[in-house]
DNA sequence: CTGTATCCTGCCGGATACTG
DNA sequence: CAGTATCCGGCAGGATACAG
């Protein structure tokens, strides 16, 4: 139990781990780690995601060091995300995890039928 | 890209990630992987979770096949939690985040306080 | 102790319009 | 194209009371 411990409330730990594994912050840093994208190709690899809730998510991840932001001077404007070296080691973890749900999602949706045909019963 | 690609808005597996990566769901399988737990030893352990939100999220959980309620019929109530096998697998995905995380810290603090100065000054 | 039921508020996040 | 600004509805989630 060290002082960033992230079981703990006041824990700055925590605040990062949610920006990574948050609902955008996870697919934002597993996007990326295939290959730097511009903003709109963000955005179609990210399905669903807003504008607001884009920008807000890569502002964040750049604040914690995780994504670098870098903006060619050309008209139209063209600029590009990358994942750090930190922010590399952080999404393959993340995929890693992401990567398993997906592989086991068959053992999921049986546990959920199994689960609701209980509690369906009561 | 196969019918379970999390990042496809409609596709089961984000629900999951996010049942596992969410605020309360990271930190709960988390603390479940050190030990099997009863309720209020997890709420002392997830420090600032409430008796809802462990309770949902503990439902969600068991739900998905990651956690197995057990509860003895003794007075007064006993009833403990602990991971599935896919929730120990989940598990050990989840803590190599949440440690990677923990230890880099630092770089992250410092990012931040980087970011925060060349904003600051515009 | 282990939970549900209810109420209520903050803020997450979507829609829209606008700027460089 | 790459965003910001503003508005606003819904719901996540906290507080509290209560039940088994």
């Amino acid at each position: 139990m060290d002082a960033f411990d992230v079981f703990s409330r006041q824990c700055p730990s925590r605040a990062t781990l949610e920006h990574v594994t948050g609902r955008w912050g996870s697919l934002t840093v597993g996007a990326l780690y295939e290959s730097r994208l511009r903003f709109n190709e963000l955005r179609r690899r990210v399905d669903g995601v807003s504008e607001k809730m884009l920008s807000q998510t890569l502002h964040t991840l750049e604040r914690d060091g995780l994504v670098v932001r870098e903006a060619r001077p050309v008209n139209p404007p063209w600029v590009d995300y990358e994942l750090t070296p930190l922010g590399r080691e952080v999404a393959e973890r993340l995929l890693g995890l992401i990567q398993l749900v997906e592989g086991r999602m068959p053992e999921v949706i049986s546990a959920r039928e199994r689960y609701d045909a209980t509690r369906g019963a009561l």
